[in-house]
DNA sequence: CGGACAAGCTGA
DNA sequence: CAGCTTGTCCGG
């Protein structure tokens, strides 16, 4: 009588798990890892060799089936408790749990992890607001956009166990080095992975969220807003999400901290703590905020008095506007308001005496719809024509910055790019939005907490107010709500309007998404039919977006669907749509 | 996923 | 009806 396990392939289309018989044999071999859940194996299905994980050990055969035996136990995979987490985050996200299995391996071979060796450190946190954090069970703080993470991460490893999630891998390695000076051992993941298993406190990227700990004793999300903790295709996983239920499913303490939190952290149920409103205040830059309605006619209307008195100055200065090439653009040469479709909201160009665009085909008369002129100047803005026009206005040269752009000189001290160059450019003295009504108003419903995030790099880049770090916002709507945070630095105001508007208009956190597109969507929406509790809109785009109260629910509508063949692409939720 | 097997199509 | 393609099923 061998030992009976179960396994889980690794074949995402397979999706099922199958049982074979362990021979003794193989667990003779001196450095074969232990056999438990989460164990990477190597087994034969339908003639083929494949990897897979065992899911269940010492299971009741199945009558009636011959086994096939396991070939080889190759590699010590995640602890069982991420190995049922997977299964979680298959129904919240509808993905297979050989995505999200695969995330949490490693990708060399493991053949044994050492015994946890390491002790909470006795390093006490500085900083009061880390220390009040970690005394809650859960909390969100605002940490204002000039602040360090090694106060917070420090406050969590001195706890015990600890997961510290960053948006880049970069920066996790950073705070592994100033921890590391502090006499904290950590483990950077993927690379780490052995010692992030053995318990070391462990520091990565969104991928980290699937750390092998067991038993967490805390979590902290650094910059919670960062929309890189979500992956972009489907399964759209959110790391937050997922170390959240971690630090529940452990009873671990846990802390999300972010300049501008999320709604879905505001709303999470946690207090929200923040610093001293001068604190805060502090972290911020210096604000302008300049309205392009009230600008005199001039050589190009893109450019404010404020910025040519900027582009003087022999400064270090960051331009950005998200549109490349030559776009061009028509504004009322009365009121100074855009002119955009009234159908789609994007702007028109103007052709003669009519405002049109070539691609959605509007085309109408040329009449303001704020004043009723119906004198239109002709603008182009767009990257490469801007930086045309910078040239001459600065009298100095400039660097054109795009995410197609791969060498960004250093030296040069006037940028002009898309939102890339904020990624790209490390210290500037002012960041200049040429025109942040495109953030502000892009057709996106998480718009505004993205221009917010866009403000919260841009001080970041500039620095303090006290250091003279400066940001020059060029609108037409100077009262926007995401302007009057960052002018006040209280993005608490900002959340509060925001939440109003997605409750009223059942946009997520307070509605469930699933944006459903692929060449077989339409077969899947016919297959799905009307439901109760879920409401269907579209296609628009060829997409569909289901809309549904209960998140739980609505995914198991969605997966109890059998899957038309071809391409089908389900996103729950996701951030940019 | 990819092998097995069945059903459908073609040409002599 | 052999020889081929195309489609559907299912795995321990």
């Amino acid at each position: 009588m061998s030992l009976v396990v179960r396994i889980l392939p690794d074949e995402p289309a397979v999706d099922r798990d199958f049982d074979y018989l362990l021979p003794d044999s193989l667990l003779g071999a001196p450095d074969c890892p232990p056999v438990k859940v989460g164990t990477v194996v190597r087994v034969d299905l339908r003639g083929r060799r494949i990897r897979g994980w065992i899911t269940a050990v010492g299971v009741d055969p199945p009558k009636g089936v011959d086994l096939s035996a396991v070939k080889k136990v190759s590699s010590c995979g995640p602890p069982a408790a991420i190995v049922d987490l997977a299964s979680w985050a298959s129904n919240q996200w509808m993905g297979s749990r050989v995505h999200f299995l695969r995330t949490a391996t490693h990708d060399r071979v493991v053949s044994s992890i050492p015994d946890s060796t390491s002790r909470p450190p006795d390093v006490v946190p500085n900083e009061n607001l880390s220390q009040e954090a970690f005394r809650r069970r859960g909390a969100v703080v605002r940490t204002p956009p000039n602040s360090d993470d090694f106060s917070l991460a420090v406050a969590a490893a001195s706890h015990g166990r600890a997961l510290i999630l960053t948006p880049t891998l970069a920066r996790a390695q950073r705070l592994a080095v100033a921890m590391r000076r502090a006499g904290i051992d950590v483990a950077v993941v993927p690379r780490d992975w052995g010692a992030s298993a053995a318990g070391a406190v462990t520091i990565g990227a969104r991928s980290a969220a699937w750390a092998p700990i067991d038993d967490l004793e805390a979590v902290l999300v650094l910059d919670e807003h960062d929309e890189s903790y979500q992956q972009e295709s489907a399964p759209t996983w959110h790391a937050r999400d997922v170390v959240l239920e971690r630090a529940k499913r452990d009873g671990a303490r846990w802390v999300i901290a972010s300049p501008t939190p999320s709604l879905e952290a505001l709303t999470c149920g946690a207090p929200l703590l923040t610093p001293d409103r001068a604190i805060e205040r502090a972290g911020w830059s210096i604000l302008d905020v300049v309205d392009l309605r009230d600008e005199p006619p001039m050589a190009g209307s893109w450019c404010s008095e404020t910025l040519s008195r900027v582009l003087r100055d022999n400064r270090k200065v960051v331009c950005v506007l998200n549109r490349k090439g030559r776009a061009r653009f028509a504004y009322c040469e009365q009121c100074g308001e855009l002119a955009r479709s009234e159908i789609t909201g994007r702007p028109l160009g103007l052709d003669g005496k009519r405002l049109v665009h070539p691609v959605d085909g509007d085309d109408r008369p040329a009449v303001c719809q704020s004043c009723s002129s119906t004198k239109f100047r002709r603008v182009k803005l767009g990257v490469t024509g801007v930086a045309e026009e910078l040239t001459r206005l600065a009298r100095r040269p400039v660097e054109e910055v795009s995410s197609e752009t791969d060498l960004v000189a250093s030296e040069a001290n006037l940028y002009v790019g898309t939102e890339a160059v904020l990624h790209r450019v490390d210290k500037a003295d002012v960041v200049v939005f040429l025109d942040f009504d495109q953030e502000l108003l892009a057709p996106r419903y998480r718009a505004a907490e993205q221009a917010m995030s866009l403000l919260v790099q841009a001080a970041r880049m500039v620095g303090r107010r006290e250091d003279g770090g400066r940001i020059l916002i060029q609108t037409r709507m100077p009262q926007h709500p995401v302007l009057e945070a960052a002018r006040t630095a209280d993005p608490g105001s900002l959340a509060r309007t925001e939440l109003v508007m997605r409750r009223e208009l059942q946009q997520p956190p307070e509605a469930h998404w699933a944006i459903v597109s692929g060449q077989s969507a339409a077969e899947f929406i016919r297959r799905l039919g009307t439901q109760p509790g879920l409401e269907i809109l579209g296609p628009s785009n060829d997409r569909w977006r289901i809309r549904g109260d209960n998140r739980e629910q609505m995914v198991a509508m969605l997966k109890s669907v059998d899957r038309p063949p071809g391409r089908l692409r389900i996103e729950i939720n996701p951030l940019r749509a």
